[in-house]
DNA sequence: GTATGAAATTTTAAGGTTGAAATATATCCG
DNA sequence: CGGATATATTTCAACCTTAAAATTTCATAC
């Protein structure tokens, strides 16, 4: 035995104090994507999943590859296929072969995907505001600080 | 017409700000409870939901409605009905009948479910520290001090 | 060119998730 | 009492989600 586990050392006690961190993220998540959830269903009656393709294929005018989308949106291959399937056969989104690569399917925004997407976007937009509205601006941007450099450690290091 | 919204009013442009820190709030918990679930199911052969549910039936010795449990976990009455119906056929959780009132089950962990939950709960703590662990000690209270209040706030407004 | 392995995607099986409808029980009030 | 209303839960259909297996196509090395 060489030493106490590196956890205890460096402070106090500090597994309790970022598991509760981990609860408060997760709820609070949760509470917010319940609410546009809901709304996304009323109002535009669509799911949060769809809103998430029709948004990430929204940033890239050029088009996506499927697992584009999936890498982007940290959900599984298979997950992506089944909810493009669906913008599709609505009209919102197009699938067509990339030139040289016949397992690449390039997925696009159709313009009616776009008007729609135009229309949810400024509604979402204004739910969030609404819904973090009780966090003061100069703290948001803090833990908007904090969040990303958490994430970018994230690739370099887990 | 009165006034400019009052969105605009607050301040630049905070919208756009507080739409940031959603996204980086969603990106940040999908990223943990990917690995968190990966390692429920390999280590413990088990999901985030079942672990879930364990947990809140940890806290309350003497057991829970099914009410209780999906108003404790944010999710529906319905998705609760299938997770506590396998946890029980599992021999994790046991539902008895309250005196008086013949709707309400009551749901409570078995010995082997206290045992294998506190097992769970402890790798689970673990993980957690490990991947916050990028965190400063003094960032990561900042943080929860922060969200704590946006979900205190939450009851009260929205 | 042809085997071999890598890459992109889909399929499949199992389970999670919701909102709404259905069921069962309790409570309240005239 | 008996009907109306409220509460606790389950059922249902549709969709989302994952991991793993299968499929198709490409690239590389003989």
């Amino acid at each position: 035995m060489v030493s106490a586990p590196l956890a205890s050392v460096r402070s106090g006690a500090p597994a309790k104090e970022r598991l509760r961190l981990w609860i408060r993220i997760l709820r609070a998540s949760r509470l917010i994507e319940a609410v546009l959830r809901e709304r996304l269903k009323t109002r535009f009656d669509t799911t949060l999943p769809r809103f998430d393709v029709l948004s990430a294929l929204d940033r890239a005018p050029e088009g996506m590859a499927m697992s584009d989308i999936s890498r982007f949106l940290l959900v599984s291959n298979g997950n992506v296929t089944g909810i493009v399937e669906r913008l599709v056969t609505d009209g919102l989104a197009s699938r067509t072969k990339r030139d040289g690569d016949r397992r690449t399917s390039i997925i696009k925004l159709t313009p009616a995907g776009k008007e729609a997407f135009a229309a949810m976007a400024e509604a979402h937009e204004r739910w969030v505001d609404e819904l973090l509205g009780s966090l003061p601006e100069d703290e948001a941007r803090a833990l908007a600080g904090t969040l990303k450099t958490f994430e970018s450690n994230w690739e370099g290091g887990v």
